[in-house]
DNA sequence: CGTTGAGTTGAGCTCTGTCAATAGCTGTGG
DNA sequence: CCACAGCTATTGACAGAGCTCAACTCAACG
């Protein structure tokens, strides 16, 4: 199968939303964000890939140009596959046409879940939610925050002075203690309670 | 292949949030439509579905649970697809699998859009969109809404006050003619331009 | 140092959700 | 045939979450 290695600097863009989408990627190394943009400027980021992440495969299935932006957060590299190849290995091997559909089925779930957030809870509760899931949120140690809370901002639904008011409610409350990246936290129950709307940050 | 046929009364549930996915479904007649709750009763709609279309194949082919409540908003007849054997007909017939990826994949847009309005565009503009996407929106003649105002609500992430309030503005102005569930377009241009985020219904 | 970017904080304002009352319509049952 | 219940829709009054604009701090860096 033909495959191109792609290198992309930081705060490149990989593609624009309305581009013609004439194949997909997989990370190999580095980050990349998908996002939309208003009208304003402000942003929502979609999704955020990792190493192993395939990105974009959806606008090869189903039409024809991407639904949003790709930029990279790090220097990356990517590697792409050309859409008809794609297409035709797909056909030849069930189990990978399987897979590929775990794999959308996978990233429904989670547009559904975040389409929940944005309509139906609001910010301390997607946040209290986000902080819970964060890897190593089950340990005493202290999380850290592996970007920059604005990026945080972006993937809540959220601008950063909202979510910088509310971390410091948070921490008024006692719920966490955040410094800097870091943030311990502190009252579980409290915010889980928060995480499924039980309560308010009053 | 084993497929069930299943008759739903109006108003009675397919499936609850949190259901074992023990396979899917698709309508042969009536309406079914995919939701989420609040915790203080409020709802976002997902996806509203007739005739001809799948739903609950996310379940089958990601994780065992459906992430919604799928209710029938009408007297409905379902044909329902076990699991396992959807699985294995995907499986020998790569043409099946294709299909299944693309419904996925637009399906993905569709929800990447309804973020993008959720989160970045305000409630007048996802009207105006929504006007202007309605079938029959490019003839002069009225169009039809097809299901109750509330629905609609539920669809664009408001209540049906706020829909009723911007219909209103939206009628003052000169935007549209409202006659109970008829609505013409009488000024596409604005609409557009709401649409679009470049202007405010003020 | 000056500059740049991240993060925080304050003040103000607007959108939109909540609660409540009302009106119109439909179907049911006495 | 009428009264009443129930649903859809509308409108008013109100409150609050969160966005915008702006100033300021702080750390990193050339």
């Amino acid at each position: 199968m033909i495959a191109v290695e792609h290198s992309v600097p930081a705060g490149a863009a990989v593609f624009s939303e309305g581009d013609e989408g004439t194949g997909f990627y997989v990370v190999l190394e580095g980050r990349v964000k998908i996002f939309k943009l208003s009208a304003e400027g402000r942003e929502q980021i979609l999704h955020l890939f990792g190493p192993g992440d395939p990105f974009g495969e959806a606008a090869v299935f189903a039409g024809r140009h991407f639904p949003a932006n790709a930029v990279a957060l790090a220097p990356s590299r990517l590697l792409f596959f050309p859409r008809a190849a794609f297409v035709d290995l797909v056909t030849r091997r069930p189990s990978l046409a399987l897979g590929m559909l775990a794999v959308l089925s996978r990233r429904l779930h989670r547009f559904a879940r975040l389409i929940e957030d944005l309509s139906l809870r609001e910010v301390p509760g997607r946040l209290a939610a986000y902080l819970l899931a964060l890897p190593g949120a089950g340990s005493a140690a202290p999380v850290v925050l592996e970007i920059p809370k604005a990026q945080i901002a972006g993937l809540l639904g959220t601008t950063p002075e909202t979510l910088s008011r509310i971390l410091r409610k948070m921490s008024d409350r006692g719920l966490v203690r955040v410094d800097g990246p870091r943030i311990r936290i502190l009252d579980r129950p409290a915010l889980e309670d928060l995480a499924a709307g039980e309560t308010r940050l009053a």
